[in-house]
DNA sequence: ACCGGAATTCCACTATGCTGGAGAAAATTT
DNA sequence: AAATTTTCTCCAGCATAGTGGAATTCCGGT
C-alpha cells in the first residue's frame, strides 16, 4: 500500500516569495542547488529527508509548516499601551528592570516581557510549571543564561531557549547594560 | 550552508518494534521495501520525502514525530541560536528586516519577530487568518500603525494591540530609524 | 521596441535511493 | 542438538535525486 504525498512546491514557492528571497538566495542559505529549488518548486522531483532538512532550517520553519496550513479567529481594534502604562518589576538592587508586554488579559499560555540587566545584575529563579520553556533574544549587550546545571553566554542578536522547569538564572557579567526580549511559555514549545 | 540531519532509524525501529511489526509487515502496511526500512533503521541511506510520507501514513503518525521522537530521552537544557542563524525577511527596498526569534518547531499559536524599519519603510499586509492579533512593542523611534481603518503614532517603550485579520501597516515616517518587537497570536490573546 | 542583468529552467552527468531476490542470521520448533 | 521457519541484510540493477554550467525567460530601464 502507499500514499500520495501531498505538494511541497507550492508552499515552499510562497514562502520564498514572500520572503523576497531568489533561488540563488535560498540556496546559499540551504546548500540546496537551484536546479533542486526549482525542481522542488515545480513538483518535478521527490526531495530526500536531508535536503528538506536543510530547507527547513533554513527556512526557520517545522518540517510540517511545509506540508499544511495555518487556522486561527477573530479580534478588533487597536489599543496603544504608553510608556508610563506598562507594568514594571524591579529588582531590589535596582539592576533589573522587567518590564511585561503582554496583555493583562492574556489567556495564553505564554508572556512576554522585556529586560533591562545593568551590569552586575541578576535575575536567579525557581523552577516553573514542568515543560515550561523560555526565549531570550539579547538585543543589546551580553547575558549569561544557566538552566539547570548548563550556562550559555548569549550576545547581540541571539536566541537561548532553555527549560524553566529547573532552577535557572540571567547574569550580566558584563560592563554594558544589556537588552533582552524574554517570552516564558508553559509547556507549549519544545526546544 | 547546510545542516546535518537527524537520525530517524533508531525512532523508527522503536516505533516498529513496540508494534510487534516485522521488516515485511511494515513494507505490507506502507509500499516501502524490506531492504530500504533496513536501510533506514541503520541509517545507510537518506530516505525521499514519499518514502517518508508513506510510512508515517501507515503508522499513523505525524512526520515531526519522526525527528522529534525520543520524548523519554534526557532533554537537551539549551539551545542556543546564533545570530547568523537566525532567519531575516528583507523588504524589496532594504528598509525593513524582519528577524524571526520564535522556534522553528513551534507548536503554539504564537511568532515573534523583531523588526528593524529605516526611515521611509513600511510594512504593508494583508489580513490574517480570523481573530489573530499583534502586539508591537517599539524599542528605539517612532512607528505609525495602522490595523483596518485606525491608525496611531506609538513612540519607544509604548505597546500597541491590534487586529491582524484586516488590512494592517506599520510606517516609519520619521527621519530616525526604528526598531520594535512583534508578537503575532493566532486568536489566542484579546486586546 | 531594444538592451542588459537577474532569475529561472534545461541539460547531461554522477551518486545514490529503492527494489526484488538470494543469502545469512536469528528465532522457534521438533 | 538439529531442523525448520522467520527475520533481516546483502547484492546488483534500474530509476531518479542533485549538481554545476549553459540556455532561456523575465523584468525593469531607456
Amino acid at each position: 500500500m502507499s500514499f500520495d504525498p501531498p505538494l511541497l512546491g507550492p508552499r515552499l514557492q510562497q514562502i520564498r516569495k514572500k520572503r523576497k528571497l531568489t533561488l540563488d538566495d535560498l540556496a546559499a542559505l540551504s546548500g540546496v542547488s537551484r536546479s533542486m529549488l526549482s525542481q522542488i518548486e515545480r513538483g518535478q522531483t521527490n526531495p530526500t529527508f536531508a535536503t528538506l532538512w536543510n530547507l527547513t532550517r533554513a527556512l526557520g520553519l517545522d518540517l510540517s509548516a511545509l506540508v499544511e496550513g495555518h487556522s486561527g479567529s477573530a479580534r478588533r481594534a487597536m489599543e496603544i499601551v504608553p510608556r508610563h502604562f506598562t507594568p514594571e518589576i524591579k529588582s531590589e538592587d535596582g539592576r533589573c528592570l522587567l518590564r511585561i508586554l503582554s496583555p493583562a488579559a492574556n489567556s495564553s499560555r505564554m508572556e512576554w516581557y522585556e529586560l533591562e540587566m545593568a551590569p552586575g545584575g541578576a535575575l536567579i529563579s525557581d523552577p516553573h510549571a514542568p515543560g515550561a520553556t523560555e526565549h531570550l533574544t539579547v538585543l543589546d549587550g551580553i547575558l549569561e543564561v544557566r538552566s539547570g546545571a548548563e550556562e550559555n553566554s548569549v550576545g547581540a542578536g541571539a536566541t537561548a531557549r532553555y527549560a524553566v522547569d529547573v532552577p535557572h538564572a540571567i547574569h550580566n557579567r558584563s560592563d554594558q547594560p544589556a537588552r533582552a526580549l524574554m517570552i516564558v511559555a508553559m509547556a507549549d514549545i519544545p526546544i
